[in-house]
DNA sequence: TGATTATATGAAGATTTGTTCATATATTTG
DNA sequence: CAAATATATGAACAAATCTTCATATAATCA
């Protein structure tokens, strides 16, 4: 068989890249950071602890809700959002322990 | 104090964007799985498992090493890369096993 | 030395991503 | 109903990324 021997096959890859892609920004990490911390935040109160511009929030928002990372449920004038995905935070832990090795 | 209270703050997470971010394409996911499973390879060997283009994978290489992922040793013809910052495995792993809730 | 092999480089174009701005929608309240 | 508030949307542009192609460099070998 020619099949390469590695154990990741190309469909996982993509799958990985696409998760990984979703979350490497900086305001994105820290609204999965945020959101390790608290079960649910409306979209202000996410603005305002980021110190991120509405509209701008709300498009990394619905972004990552589009990709399966985020939830969100309406509540009134408020949407609160929360993770889905709760896998990604250990990406983060991952990262925050090897920074010594950089 | 005004200072958020989340705990990562924005130097952090911007370097661990910048790991992410390289990372997270299929390709580099690859390569990063090909050397944790091999203490060194040379350009043509990774070149020919991955089925990419001599170079293309040069440019991710190149890349790669360049943000610190990767580490490369000249001898003779061939160009050896290896893993330098072998954390990102893990990231990997996380991705993989959280597939299922996915 | 000339041919061959392995790798790197750099320009160019296509595509994707990040951000801003103006505005829309939906809900609540007076 | 009108005003206020919270969030979403979409166009437009800039910047970054991905890929290809043609070619350069460097090492080996006949």
């Amino acid at each position: 068989m020619t099949t390469a021997s590695y154990s990741i096959n190309k469909e996982k890859l993509e799958k990985a890249a696409f998760i990984l892609k979703t979350v490497a920004h900086p305001t994105r990490l820290a609204i999965v950071d945020l959101l390790s911390q608290n079960e649910k935040l409306s979209v202000n109160e996410i603005c305002e602890r980021l110190s991120c511009e509405q509209s701008l929030l709300s498009h990394h928002l619905i972004n990552m809700k589009l990709k399966g990372i985020l939830r969100s449920e309406k509540d009134g004038l408020n949407v609160f959002y929360s993770l889905k995905l709760r896998e990604v935070v250990k990406l983060i832990e991952c990262i925050e322990h090897c920074d010594c090795n950089m």
